[in-house]
DNA sequence: GATGAATGAGCGTTCATTCAT
DNA sequence: AATGAATGAACGCTCATTCAT
């Protein structure tokens, strides 16, 4: 009955702190962060019980984010070099076309405000990637490693693929197919 | 700004800052780290003109600790990946052996603390490695990418591996090898 | 202004304050108090103008329980002594029967929060006491002082024993027994 | 060799805050504190690690304060009703002259932030009053009870006392005198 | 050169109260 | 009448840096 809180400021409370902590880092003030949403201090405590809250909310929404992007049309039925490229696609697209998010992803993937709780809840419904790595460690030459090695490798060289482009933006396309060719190559080969 | 007096007094503050931020993070107060070294808040600024300086100075003092290490006994001689190998062995090494500067090293290669400049001094000094990327990329799968790209494949690889590594420490020799044979195989094959 | 609806809420938010002053003092929040009482925010301030009213009623409201349990089966035509035990025995069984509202009567007291006003109002109703007390006076050590004297006294004892025994609750016959002879003493004496 | 701690400031900082608890209560900011002071914020946390901290130090002061001038002059040789009367003289003389220090002191008395270490050394050195009261115990009509209870009693009736000669400061000597025959007959009586 | 007291802006968070719903 | 989102000043405390000693 009374007034309902807004999505809309939520929004802009996230979207502020993504703009800012790829700017400034995750030691942004809080109150730098309502100013740019457009909110009081107070209000965003409203939508957030703290700081380190809107941290673990922020990286699972972005996580969720980057997981719908991916899946939407993930072509379950191809080859399974077609669909590692996929995904490989789908990241190092949303690396690029989103620095700020990408920065901001990674800043938390490393920060100790995200909960074990956090980290968890954000691997939800990438059991498509899992399967993938599952089954391009079946022959090969890191058939005997954990698969979990190859998520880590897999997301270690999209990473620095991203990076390599943010820093090289001119020849884009290339620095994209090499990486993936890396990976392919590291996982396959010899 | 002359040549501090005691050089103990600076290595201690260096020893105290590379504890503190593995433990505690680069927002460690420099009085903390000035209590911890056993000198006072002040001297801390005798010997560093400010924070960010203190910052700078000790990712070239750790980036050039690992270059000592690394080419000291560099097997000039070897094939080429005898050398490779050997670089591998000796960075995910120092990266296992010093938990705490690796850790410091990483975040600080992250930070909007380090300058330009500095970073371009931390990779003097590596010109063994570069060569080793250059030969390693004359044939096979990236003999048209410039070497950059493969020193940061080789570094995100050696980075991923040490870090597995930390969380899996039982079975720290086979995912090293795993790793450098990701490396060899992405670079050399298919 | 106007009478509010529901009586059940009013002593829902009274109940909540008493229970938490007692806890935490007399800073805790509206809020807090609201959300105990199982009431909104808002409507606390619409059945109190504003903390310091809800303060200020929530004491006489104490004060009112106090001579309702006292007055109640008065022994007008006893002795003196018996009378002025009964005073004792009401007071101070109502503060070990009760010491949460026992201890928001004594914070209360102290408060900055009360208004002369309410402190006027608080008074009403201790006719009996008063006389008792002038009685007393009449003859004995303390003739010559205002009853009030006599009052601030009995008062004091009366806290001085409900405290004691509360920090000493398996003795408390014995604490109240000789807070009584002290007073009786203390007035009739020598 | 620094600039060393200066009593004055420390000092400025424990008088600025009897002043300001006496006026507004033990939630007076740090801040105000500071100001009155003639501190900065931040010199009053090199002085008092936290509020707490300088609650409990003031606590102690002005506790320590009320022996010294207690215990000057004690007449040690004189009759049992000289002592206890000269206890009662200083305590509601400093009580009369100091009404600061005395409302700032009952304050913490009963403040929960004043911890049980506080509260034990703040008993120390009152010895000669201890021994007085449990004297004073051996005979008369509360011989049966624990001095502590005596010691209740006492401060109980001097605080009364005070406080009601603050409000009626013209008749001071008569309340004075007619509270230390009420304790007295109390303790003696009949 | 060494020390640590001094500073005041800035931090994350809470609060009593208002007011749109 | 009831709700709870909105507000921004205020809180206790920390910080990098300066400077008197």
């Amino acid at each position: 009955m009374a007034r309902p809180k807004s999505p809309e400021k939520r929004n802009a409370i996230l979207a502020a702190a993504i703009q800012l902590i790829a700017e400034q880092g995750l030691s942004v003030s809080t109150s730098k962060i309502a100013k740019v949403a457009g909110v009081s201090e107070g209000s965003l405590f409203t939508y957030f019980e703290t700081k380190e809250a809107l941290l673990n909310e922020l990286y699972l929404e972005l996580k969720s984010e980057v997981r719908a992007n991916m899946l939407d049309t993930y072509p379950a039925q191809a080859s399974l070099e077609a669909r590692a490229r996929y995904i490989w696609d789908m990241y190092v697209r949303f690396g690029i076309a989103h620095p700020d998010k990408y920065k901001v992803i990674t800043q938390l993937s490393v920060s100790d405000s995200i909960q074990e709780q956090t980290r968890r809840l954000s691997m939800e419904g990438y059991e498509a990637l899992h399967a993938i790595v599952q089954e391009l460690f079946a022959y090969g030459a890191l058939k005997d490693q954990p698969y979990a090695f190859g998520t880590a490798l897999l997301l270690s060289l999209m990473n620095m693929t991203i990076e390599f482009i943010a820093h090289h933006p001119s020849e884009a396309d290339r620095f994209w197919d090499a990486g993936f060719t890396a990976f392919w190559n590291a996982v396959t080969g010899p």
